[in-house]
RNA sequence: GGGCCUUUAGCUCAGCUUGGUUAGAGCGCUUCCCUGAUAAGGAAGAGGUCAGUGGUUCAAGUCCACUAAGGCCCA
């Protein structure tokens, strides 16, 4: 038997984590977690694998400690979970911090350096940056195997989506379009929707209103000009036509403008922004006007056979003035309607963003830079009607913040909109956490799905795998073999990234043409997406298959909301796509983390909680536990340090605390391990209640992802244990009572194992110091251990129940106490109660009462006799209001209007009363249709709530007060010992000297206070005494083992 | 412009599903108590128009409608 260590309540949480962390790693526990649960059941984890294009911040933590919990709490539960790390290699992220790395500033410079050498710089930067990412994982204790891990830029990665890309084109939908779609002028690239959805920003732009001159029909004859709005000048450029919406009604309006008058065509209903004073000349419907003609604004660009007025439903009357300008290449809805009329697309902008050359004024210039020259141009040339600022969300780019425009351009396309019905049956078997996605959010996206735009103009990506001949003949390979076969030289062991692949040419099997890949690279979020089976190399690597297979779907996954249209959606959707079911069965979708103040986190602010220090200030632990139980994890959060030392000391050392105290007395009796006693006390039986009916509590709660719920169940249970079961016993502590250690020992051992997957240092190091020193045989890491099993026999829900009564008659005794001035040392002779359930309460419960309060008598307040209690009533209105509806307000009046003491008399004796109210009705009530309160009329000190009473009898008599100062004189005893270091069971020898009243009462106790204070010798020193305390006790102690 | 979320003490948040007459907790502050583990524990106090308006109801922080502010997502 080994002797038991005794442990500091001291502790340094981010030392021990680090002695933990080397403990993990030497003895290799997290590899054998996973093989020890071989040939059982697996419970799948997919890893979402972060982008490796910069340095991991504190939201990071936030996803990857619900990653790591409910795997660890699986594992517990006899599952084997294999995590599998993986990292986000490709796209423009990378691209843009190599690009700034090198100072470029766009394609051009890209491609002047090389496509070969950028994309090996690519390569090095994510490598730089994984090692960020795994220290920061390994840190806060998120196992995941990075040994293993997936890179979605290997060639077997990169195989395996092009084999995933054939099979959905081998289905027809993956195909090539025209479409106007954002673009990044800066980047070279258009953006997808889920792209574009995260780069919203509220900006400020000049919206002007401006005059186009009817030049035919019925306006030319009124001399009107048509009245049009936008919040881009830059697109009126290329002003194509205007659209009107045929089912509304315009109107001519002439006003008055400085020394003349001139004529606007306007929606009727926005009208008012010509101002109050207008004479209407004409009302047209919109239908009226198509094909009228008016003079283009600014003649920079040649666009034959247009200017003028089309028909589009489109067109609303929520603001501007109801006729839309229209320029196709930079509006899908205007390339739309410009398609249904013929007309021509004209495109004066670059891909670069820049105005060609060759135009008047603004050849040159960066789209969003032209709009104060055009103004400017406008104005000049009379057109400009109105200028305004206008404030609204535009989209710019995610990574570089430049604004996007929308631009026509041949783009790929995968049709999702073709299996919009599969996925609406996907996500309906789909287990969000919060609820509310599922249809909200992530369900409105489903049902407003378009189609995914798929292809990038760009470099360091997944290369779009397919080769065309000019006469638009396609093929899509699958695999670098079957790309080697048909070029017909062995390219098995070539880099499939650009621009290799790109030279890799053959023969068109149709038509005998020279076949060439199509440039484009692909959306890296389709990589993310296709991580299920690509990162098993499925289906071309050996054993791919079977994995693959073992793990599909994922039984969870967890990100944070932004993710709704990244990386949620791109893994159903692929998923689909290919195996035609979606790739995850429960996913949890997390709130972001903000600052204290309620901020994003961000460089410009600099309110970054850098993740590391963070972690090494306060202990990961305190930072999971925080991540994991403060606060909802669906909504946003707020962490700052007060936040996260909070837990520290609420959480964590309390549960320390508790264990430091049961070794240390543990120690001091020598404590042999026997299991729980077969008769254990009331005491004993409460704790254990708790923890059985804890132990079932958080098993749910972890098996339904409620981390929160979990977490507030186990801070009940250490305050519970701590504060209460601890509290209670400590005498029966100092006894070395075998039955309350074995008790406690158990209660905190089940404990540890339950928290275990929340924090797994501090449970660890409890493991390794306190279990494993009692029980050498236990597992040897309590990441290897069982999950406890609750035994519901255990559960007494009565107990309970009386306990918690117990606990808030001690908190209104105490406030009878504070209230009375009469501290808590001194002894009163009784107090008087008043609850429901006092009667049903156990004794050992009641005398835990009298012992928090120190009186010596606890009755029940009936006992005090009729004339000596008063008794007020309230109705019960929760019970009333069920029984008797409207009539509640009478009653309760009727009641207050009773005599009180015979109404509660009358319902204990009979057990009902029929109460008169209103005209004539009457209503039977009983007990539990009224709040009692029963007090002493007099001489007493009392506290009530909620019809619970406690009253304190404050009458002193000598010998109260002599054991009072006795209790004193033990008090300051103990606490010089304290000060003088002395260990718990150390004997020691009092010299004393104190006032004649407290000489007599010591005297008189010297045995009482021997045994209190393990003193085995007394001295009283004459003539000595101390007048710093109101007793004047002077005291001098020593060592007398 | 549309959708969703939030708004309760100086601060951070419970409570709202199932309406009930003294609206809670933690942190902070003041005063006090208790202490053979504790960085703890306890009591009292100050601090609340439960964002606002209207409605339903005998009764609204809770249900309904509208409004406002903030946030998120989308156009």
């Amino acid at each position: 038997m080994s002797t038991i260590k005794s442990l500091s309540p001291q502790i340094d949480l981010p030392a021990v984590e680090h002695a933990i962390l080397s403990f993990w790693e030497t003895q290799e526990i997290f590899k054998k977690t996973i093989s020890a649960r071989d040939g059982q059941p697996s419970w799948t984890f997919y890893e979402g694998p972060p982008t490796a294009n910069g340095k991991p911040g504190t939201h990071h933590i936030e996803a990857r400690v619900f990653k790591d919990l409910f795997p660890r709490y699986q594992t517990m539960k006899g599952n084997q979970v294999i995590r599998k790390a993986g990292w986000d290699c490709h796209g423009l992220p990378v691209e843009i911090a190599v690009e700034k790395q090198l100072g470029f500033n766009g394609k051009g410079d890209i491609e002047k350096y090389g496509i070969a050498k950028f994309n090996d710089q690519c390569r090095i930067s994510v490598q730089e940056h994984v090692g960020e990412f795994t220290a920061m994982t390994r840190r806060m204790g998120f196992w995941v195997d990075f040994d293993e891990a997936y890179w979605t830029m290997s060639s077997e990665y990169v195989e395996s989506v092009w084999w995933s890309l054939q099979q959905i084109w081998k289905k027809g939908l993956l195909v090539q379009d025209y479409r106007v779609a954002p673009y990044c002028p800066r980047c070279g690239t258009g953006l997808s929707d889920h792209e574009l959805s995260q780069g919203y920003e509220t900006i400020k732009d000049q919206s002007v209103y401006v005059r186009f001159p009817a030049t035919s029909g019925k306006l030319a004859e009124l001399k009107a000009s048509l009245l049009v709005w936008t919040t881009t000048p830059w697109t009126l450029v290329s002003n194509t036509a205007v659209a009107v919406n045929p089912k509304i009604e315009y109107q001519v309006i002439e006003i008055a403008n400085e020394d003349t008058t001139e004529r606007l065509v306007v929606a009727t209903n926005l009208a008012a922004i010509l101002g109050e004073e207008r004479n209407v000349i004409a009302t047209f419907m919109g239908s009226e006007l198509e094909h009228i003609k008016y003079s283009a604004p600014l003649g920079f660009v040649e666009i034959p056979d247009a200017h003028y007025i089309v028909l589009a439903d489109y067109v609303t009357v929520e603001d501007g003035t109801g006729l839309v300008h229209q320029s196709p290449a930079f509006g899908a809805d205007d390339f739309a309607v410009c398609r249904k009329y013929n007309l021509p697309v004209v495109n004066p902008i670059a891909p670069d963003g820049h105005f060609l050359p060759e135009i008047e004024l603004i050849g040159g210039v960066f789209f969003k830079d032209a709009d104060k020259p055009l103004i400017k141009e406008l104005k000049s040339k009379g057109l400009l009607f109105l200028q305004k600022q206008y404030e609204h969300s535009y989209p710019h780019c995610w990574r570089c913040h430049t604004a996007l425009m929308y631009y026509a351009q041949p783009s790929w396309y995968i049709r999702t909109t073709a299996i919009k019905d599969a996925l609406l049956r996907e996500n309906a078997n789909t287990n969000w956490h919060p609820e509310t996605i599922k249809t909200g959010r992530y369900g409105d996206w489903l049902n407003n799905n378009i189609d995914w735009a798929i292809s990038r103009n760009r470099y360091w990506g997944t290369p779009l795998p397919i080769w065309r001949c000019e006469n638009k003949h396609e093929v899509c390979v699958g695999s670098l073999a079957e790309l080697g076969e048909l070029a017909g030289t062995d390219i098995s062991k070539s880099d499939p990234h650009r621009p290799f692949v790109d030279d890799i040419t053959f023969n068109c099997a149709d038509c005998g043409q020279v076949m060439n890949r199509t440039p484009e690279v692909i959306d890296c979020w389709f990589d993310s997406g296709a991580m299920p089976f690509a990162q098993w190399g499925y289906p071309h690597k050996p054993g791919s298959v079977e994995k693959f297979e073992a793990s599909y779907p994922a039984d969870f996954i967890a990100e944070a909301i932004d993710q709704t249209r990244g990386w949620f959606y791109t893994l159903m959707t692929i998923g689909t796509l290919v195996f035609d079911k979606s790739s995850y069965d429960t996913v949890l979708c997390l709130g972001h983390i903000l600052d204290k103040d309620g901020r994003k986190m961000s460089k410009h602010l600099g309110n970054v909680l850098e993740p590391i220090p963070l972690m090494d200030q306060h202990g990961a632990d305190a930072v999971r536990w925080y991540m994991l139980a403060a606060g909802s994890p669906w909504s946003a959060r707020r962490v700052g340090h007060d936040a996260i030392s909070d837990v520290v000391r609420k959480t964590l050392l309390t549960y320390w605390n508790t264990v430091s105290f049961f070794t240390l007395y543990a120690k001091a009796s020598n404590f042999k391990l026997s299991g729980l006693a077969a008769n254990p006390s009331t005491m004993d039986r409460w704790i254990l209640s708790e923890l059985n009916s804890l132990v079932a509590k958080v098993d749910l709660a972890y098996a339904n992802y409620d981390s929160q719920e979990a977490g507030s169940l186990i801070g009940e249970f250490i305050d519970d244990l701590s504060n209460w079961y601890v509290r209670r016993s400590r005498r029966k502590f100092w006894d070395g009572d075998s039955a309350a250690l074995n008790t406690l020992y158990h209660c905190l051992k089940e404990l540890t194992l339950v928290m275990a997957p929340m924090v797994p240092f501090i449970t660890e190091h409890v493991w390794q110091e306190m279990v494993r020193n009692l029980e050498p045989s236990e597992f040897e890491s309590v990441h290897l251990a069982n999950f406890p099993v609750s035994s519901s026999s255990a559960i007494d829900e009565k107990l309970s129940k009386s306990v918690r009564l117990s606990r808030r008659l001690v908190e209104l005794g105490r406030a009878a106490r504070a209230e009375s001035k009469v501290k808590i040392r001194q002894p009163l002779a009784r107090a008087l109660v008043a609850a429901s359930g006092w009667n049903e309460m156990d004794t050992e419960i009641r005398s835990h009462i009298s012992d928090e309060l120190n009186v010596i008598d606890l009755d029940e307040i009936a006992s005090a006799g009729a004339d000596l209690v008063s008794i007020s009533v309230k109705a019960n209105f929760r019970t009333i209001g069920a029984k008797f509806g409207g009539d509640v307000q009478a009653i309760a009046k009727s009641i207050n209007e009773l005599d009180h003491g015979s109404l509660v008399k009358t319902l204990r004796e009979s057990g009902s009363a029929e109460i008169k109210y209103g005209a004539g009705q009457s209503a039977v009530i009983d007990i539990e249709d009224l709040v009692i309160t029963e007090t002493p009329k007099q001489g007493w000190s009392v506290s009530s709530h909620n019809g619970e009473s406690v009253a304190l009898d404050l009458a002193l008599t000598p010998e109260l007060i002599e054991a009072g100062l006795v209790r004193e004189v033990i008090r300051a005893i103990q606490e010089e010992r304290k000060q003088s270091g002395f260990d718990i069971s150390d004997r020691i020898f009092v010299k004393w000297g104190a006032s004649k009243q407290v000489t007599d009462a010591i005297t008189k106790n010297l045995e009482l206070i021997g045994e209190e204070v393990l003193a085995t010798k007394f001295e009283n020193v004459a003539g000595k005494s101390d007048d710093s305390n109101e007793m004047g006790l002077w005291l001098e102690l020593a060592k007398n083992n």
